[in-house]
RNA sequence: GCCCCCGUAGCUCAGUGGAUAGAGCAACGGAUUCCUAAUCCGUUGGCCGCAGGUCCGAUUCCUGCCGGGGGCACCA
C-alpha cells in the first residue's frame, strides 16, 4: 500500500516537471508515513516540505501541483488532503483493506514473511554462558532476544545458524576445577579453607558428590593439578548438560555449540596471532603481545598473549571471530550482557583488520535484568551462590510469560521482571492478553464448526459484509504487520513484534466486545468467521517469531 | 577521570525528523439473557531531565550539564 502510494507520488511529481509546472526534476525517494490521528488520512507525505526549497515554492502550493496530477488507475485512493504546513493526506478507500485478508489465507503461516535476507548466511551468537553455573535470569533474557532475532531473520530469508560459544578453556575453568577439587576433598574430611574466589554455589558440592559416588577416593591419589584438571572437566560437562536442559525447557535450541579448547587444539589461535604478527598488527611490548586496536578506533591497544606467555580471552576471541567469517557467514551478530560493551571496540579493531566490513558485525547489548518479587527485589548475589536461576524462574511463571516480557522492552533498555506480575492472569501481563485471543477466536470456530461451518476460507463475497468501522480497523492493522516484521528484521528488534500483537489482539478484543461473529445471517458469519481466523493466524505467526505457545483453550 | 545504556502520565514502558506525544497498570464511573469478563467502553492524568545547536519542523539528531544503572586488568 504504502509503495503503491510513493509510486503514485512520484509519478504525478515527474508529469508536473514534464508540464513545466516544476523548477527541477531531481526526485528523491518519497516517505509515506502513517498519521497519528485518524482525522488526518491512512497514510501521509511529508513529500511537499522535503521538497519545498529544490523547487523554490512553499510547500503548501507545491503539494497542490503534485495533488492536481495524482493519477490513481487502480482506485485505492478515496481522496486526498492538504494539511498542516504541507502534507499530502491520503484517505484510502474503505474496500482497498480487504486484499490484505486474502493474502493472510494465501500466505498462512508465510504471511509476513520477506526476502531481505535474500538466502544470505548470518550467525546469531547468544546465551554462551560460561559453564561454570547455572543460567540465570539475565541468560534468559540474552537467550529470549538471540532466539527470536534468530525467529525473525530466518522469516525475512536469511540462512541463520545460532551458536553458543562454550568458554571451557582458561582460568575460570581452571577455577571451577579447583572449587569442585576442594569440595571432593571436604566430603573426605579433610579440612580445607574454600577461597572466595572460588565458585560458591551448592552445585559445586553436588558435582563433587557425584565424583566422589563414581569415583570413590580414587581422585585423592592423583597429582593436584591432574585432580583439578578431571574435576573441571566433569564439572563444565555436568554444568553444561544442565544448561542445555534448562534451554531446552525454555525452548531455545543451537544448531551448533563451538568450544574455545578447539581453537587451541586446532591450531588457530596460534595461526590467526601468527598472521596478525606478520603483518605487524601484533606486536610484542613488555614481554607481551599486544594488538594495534588503537589504530581501530580503541582507547588503547590490547594485550593478547601476556608476558607469562598465557593468551588472553581476546586472543581466542579474534580467532573465534576470524572462524566465523570463515565458516561463510555475510553477517555475524553476538549477544552480549551490557557489561561486555567495552570489549566490542576491541573486537571491531579485529574484524577490520581481518578485512571485513564493519557492517559485517553487530553486537546486541542487552541491559540488567532486575528480578524482582511484588516490587520488592530478590536477592541476587552470584558470588554467595544464592541466586534465582531462570530454571527457578521457568518453573514458577513459565516459559511463555517469561519469554514474553522479555520481549516487552528494547533490550537497551533495563527491565524489572517482577515475579508476582508474571504469574497474574489479569492485563497486567500482556502475554496473556495475546494468547487469549488465539483462545477466544479458537472458541469460536470450534462453536462454528458445531453449527456446520467447517471449510473457512477467503471469498471476494466477504468484502462486502466486511464493513464495520472495527473490521476496517483490524484489516489495516493486519496490513501493517509485514512492514512490523521487516523493521523487526532490519533493527534486530524483536520487541516491535510484541508491540504489534498487542495492538492487533486489542483490535480484537475491541471487536468481540461490540460484534457476534456467529450470528443468524450466514454470509456476516461466513465472513466475520474468515476475519477473525485471519487474526488468528497472524497471531500464531507472531507469536512463533517470539517463540511463544499459541494455545487452542485457555 | 573515561566509556556504554537509561531519563516520556502517580507506576511500568512504547514512540527508525513530522501535525493535538501513546499503551497498560493505578484512581474513578460504566458494560455480560448471547461466540471464554484472562474482556470491553469512558473519565482523570504530561515544561518528553535541563540548557544550547542543526533543521521548514526535534521527544527523536549533535554538544554540554544534571540524575539513575552498568563497565573500565598482561580476568573472563
Amino acid at each position: 500500500m504504502r509503495q503503491k502510494l510513493a509510486d503514485i507520488i512520484l509519478f504525478a511529481a515527474r508529469k508536473a516537471f514534464e508540464k513545466g509546472k516544476l523548477v527541477s526534476g531531481e526526485f528523491p525517494a518519497v516517505e509515506i508515513g502513517e498519521p497519528k490521528t485518524a482525522t488526518h488520512g491512512d497514510f501521509s507525505t511529508n513529500f511537499a516540505m522535503v521538497m519545498a526549497s529544490a523547487q523554490k515554492m512553499p510547500p503548501r502550493k507545491f503539494a497542490e501541483i503534485i495533488t492536481g496530477e495524482i493519477e490513481d488507475q487502480s482506485g485505492l485512493i478515496e481522496k486526498t488532503e492538504i494539511a498542516g504546513p504541507g502534507f499530502i493526506n491520503f484517505f484510502v478507500k474503505q474496500n482497498s483493506w480487504h486484499p490484505v485478508l486474502k493474502q493472510v489465507f494465501a500466505d498462512d503461516d508465510k504471511f509476513g514473511s520477506c526476502d531481505i535476507g535474500d538466502g544470505k548466511k548470518i550467525q546469531v551468537e547468544f546465551v554462551s554462558a560460561n559453564p561454570t553455573g547455572p543460567l540465570h535470569v539475565g541468560h534468559g533474557r540474552g537467550a529470549t532476544v538471540g532466539d527470536s532475532v534468530a525467529n525473525i531473520l530466518s522469516f525475512c530469508g536469511y540462512d541463520v545458524q545460532r551458536e553458543y560459544y562454550i568458554n571451557d578453556s582458561g582460568r575460570q575453568i581452571s577455577t571451577l576445577g579447583r572449587s569442585v577439587y576442594l569440595r571432593y576433598l571436604e566430603l573426605f574430611g579433610e579440612n580445607v579453607e574454600f577461597p572466595e574466589d572460588c565458585y560458591q554455589g551448592d552445585y559445586i558440592r553436588d558435582i563433587a558428590l557425584k565424583i566422589k559416588e563414581e569415583k570413590g577416593g580414587s581422585i585423592l591419589d592423583e597429582p593436584e593439578e591432574k585432580a583439578v584438571m578431571f574435576c573441571a572437566r566433569v564439572a563444565a560437562a555436568e554444568i553444561l548438560a544442565g544448561i542445555k536442559d534448562d534451554l531446552e525447557l525454555f525452548g531455545v535450541k543451537f544448531d551448533n555449540w563451538y568450544s574455545e579448547q578447539s581453537l587451541f587444539d586446532s591450531g588457530k589461535v596460534d595461526s590467526v596471532i601468527k598472521d596478525f604478527k606478520n603483518r605487524h598488527i601484533i606486536y610484542e611490548k613488555d614481554g607481551a603481545h599486544w594488538f594495534r586496536t588503537s589504530e581501530y578506533g580503541d582507547e588503547k591497544d590490547r594485550v593478547v598473549i601476556r608476558n607469562n606467555g598465557l593468551t588472553t580471552y581476546f586472543a581466542s576471541d579474534i580467532a573465534y571471530h576470524v572462524d566465523k567469517f570463515g565458516r561463510g557467514f555475510e553477517r555475524v551478530i553476538d549477544v552480549w550482557g551490557a557489561d561486555h560493551h567495552g570489549y566490542i571496540p576491541r573486537l571491531f579493531a579485529s574484524i577490520e583488520a581481518f578485512g571485513r566490513r564493519k557492517d559485517q558485525f553487530h553486537v546486541i547489548l542487552i541491559q540488567l535484568v532486575s528480578l524482582l518479587r511484588s516490587g520488592e527485589p530478590v536477592a541476587m548475589s552470584t558470588r554467595s551462590g544464592e541466586f534465582v536461576t531462570l530454571k527457578d524462574v521457568i518453573r514458577e511463571v513459565g516459559t511463555d510469560a517469561a519469554r514474553f516480557i522479555f520481549l516487552t522492552r528494547h533490550y537497551e533498555s533495563h527491565l524489572d521482571f517482577d515475579l508476582e506480575l508474571a504469574k497474574k492472569q489479569s492485563n497486567d501481563n500482556p502475554v496473556f492478553y495475546v494468547q487469549y485471543v488465539h483462545a477466544r477466536i479458537s472458541s469460536i470456530i470450534r462453536k462454528g464448526e458445531e453449527q456446520g461451518i467447517k471449510d473457512i476460507k477467503w471469498e471476494d463475497k466477504h468484502i462486502a459484509v466486511l464493513k464495520e468501522a472495527e473490521e476496517i480497523q483490524i484489516l489495516k492493522t493486519l496490513s501493517a504487520y509485514p512492514e512490523a516484521v521487516r523493521s523487526a528484521a532490519e533493527l534486530l528488534e524483536p520487541h516491535r513484534i510484541t508491540y504489534y500483537l498487542m495492538n492487533l489482539a486489542a483490535a480484537f478484543h475491541s471487536y468481540y466486545n461490540k460484534h457476534r461473529v456467529l450470528s443468524d445471517d450466514p454470509g456476516i458469519t461466513e465472513g466475520r468467521l474468515c476475519l477473525v481466523l485471519g487474526i488468528k493466524k497472524v497471531i500464531r505467526n507472531g507469536l512463533k517469531l517470539l517463540g511463544v505457545n499459541a494455545p487452542e483453550k485457555m
